[in-house]
RNA sequence: GGAAGGGUGUCCGAGUGGUCGAAGGAAACGGUCUUGAAAACCGUCGUGCCGGCAACGGUACCGUGGGUUCGAAUCCCACCCCUUCCGCCA
């Protein structure tokens, strides 16, 4: 949610941007709302003061009958003039929940996810004496991946994956937490990208895969619940998150965080589970598109200064983990369109399919600045005791299912294995090949 | 699932109808003392909203929502959550 006096004061400039994101606004009405409410709530503070000076008085001295009417009637009437606020109020959240987080200036302005710009390339494409083949025929081949009994039992887009390709998972995991637990190296990354941040680990987490449709909403990622599973219940009203950050974003909701505990960086690890909605026929081969995939996420909770560094910091660190894993990939700054409702900045990180022929995403880095933290009502405690709201940074660290695809697609031999990249050799018995 | 207890400020914790935005303690911040630090002592110390340039004033908030009352942290109802014991169980 955005700041109502930020609207009041840049209404032009929030309808302008809004827009550019896609969500048609009615502005001048949500103004126009505010202005109402406050209005009354101003009336009502009026009847709410004479209501305790009233009771201030009559506890004093025993109040007379007819006292006793007037605060009666005095009741009724503040009671009434509070369910009109009431009914005021409800069309202000709903419309003020509305409005989308505002984009930092460098992101470009487009209508679709086409107008993303690429910002920078990585790596040498390989070249293959022969033709290579898809992620799902060489994991096929190899009995990696069985999507035929999976459809038996589950239905369409889900997998079981099995043998080499499953120590694979766990190396590649293993490799990731010991990567972003070492201190050192996340100093190095931080120098290296020229940012101004504390050096400080990341903490392994592993969050609940069921949320609170209440909190889910604070997140601001319920929608579009078509996406989304939900879970029937008798008295629970749970969904199955859609990413390790819907409840990692959240854990703090309603919490005052020391300054000093900032920032808080995690790496969570979660299955997510993905309806698809509106992606039938799209991406129906292998294992790029399924319902249900792990993932390695970074959330970072920090002070407002520090928030677009930590941004790039978890760009940089997708970065080096592509690198590491010798994947080439290419970054896209996402434009207005394509960022998300709660995002004020969002980047996407696609590696080379050869098997493809073009890039895939495998990442995605969202900065939300304080649009979360505002409903979920996580603040920072200053040295100087005044509160902030916090800012809230995520970014995939890897997307499992995926970045096999990358390693798969880039690393298949003549006879149909897999290279294992360098850096995972050592998580994999020193095996080179797969 | 059964039984009991409980949710109060950054944290712990008192408070069973008006004198309570709320005792006391801790932490934090400022100061005195000290070569420095610790200790001790003094002071400050919740958040949101509305109005105001500001000082400040008003109002709301004691898990959430409703109710009773002239008046609710305190009484009633519903819900959510936590703890303990029993049952079941990876």
């Amino acid at each position: 949610m955005l700041d109502i006096q930020f609207i009041r004061d840049h209404a032009d400039e929030v309808a302008d941007k809004s827009r550019q994101k896609g969500y048609e606004v009615d502005i001048p009405r949500l103004l126009e709302l505010d202005a109402e409410r406050r209005t009354r709530l101003t009336q009502i503070d009026v009847l709410r003061k004479r209501r305790n000076d009233q009771a201030a008085e009559f506890k004093s001295q025993k109040p007379s009958p007819e006292q006793i009417e007037s605060g009666r009637q005095l009741k009724q009437e503040l009671g009434e003039r509070e369910d009109e606020l009431a009914r005021i109020e409800a069309d202000y959240i709903q419309l003020l929940k509305k409005v989308p987080n505002m984009p930092t200036d460098d992101v470009p302005v487009g209508t679709s996810e086409d107008e993303n710009v690429e910002v920078k390339v990585w790596g040498d494409k390989p070249q293959f004496d022969f033709e290579p083949k898809s992620h799902w025929e060489i994991g096929e081949a190899n009995d990696w991946i069985d999507k035929g009994r999976a459809a038996k039992v589950t239905g369409a887009r889900f997998a079981y994956l099995k043998g080499s390709l499953v120590q694979l998972q766990f190396a590649i995991i293993q490799f990731v937490l010991d990567t972003l637990t070492d201190q050192e190296l996340v100093q190095k990354i931080i120098d290296e990208n020229g940012l101004h941040l504390l050096a400080k680990a990341f903490t392994p987490i592993l969050p609940p895969v069921m949320i609170r449709e209440d909190v889910y909403d604070q997140m601001d990622r319920l929608e579009p619940r078509e996406d989304r599973y939900h879970i029937d219940g008798d008295d629970d009203n749970l969904w199955l998150i859609g990413s390790a950050e819907h409840t990692l974003g959240s854990m703090y909701a309603d919490e005052i965080l020391p300054e000093a505990d900032l920032p808080l960086r995690y790496i969570g690890y979660s299955t997510s589970f993905r309806q698809e909605a509106g992606t039938y026929g799209k991406d129906n081969e292998g294992i790029l598109r399924m319902h249900q995939f792990d993932k390695l996420e970074m959330e970072v909770f920090s002070t407002p200064e520090t928030g677009l560094d930590e941004h790039k910091l978890l760009i940089a660190v997708q970065e080096y983990l592509m690198q590491q894993l010798g994947i080439p990939y290419h970054i896209l700054l996402k434009c207005t369109a394509d960022i998300g409702k709660p995002n004020a900045r969002g980047v996407d990180v696609e590696a080379w399919l050869p098997g493809q022929g073009k890039y895939r995403e495998t990442h995605t880095a969202d900065y939300m600045t304080d649009y979360q933290a505002r409903r979920l009502k996580t603040r920072v405690k200053r040295g100087d005791g005044t509160i902030d709201l916090v800012h809230t940074n995520d970014a995939t660290a890897v997307a499992l299912g995926r970045v096999m695809i990358g390693i798969i697609e880039n690393n298949q031999t003549t006879d149909g294995h897999v290279r294992v990249p360098d850096a995972l050799q050592k998580y994999l018995g020193g095996k080179t090949e797969i």
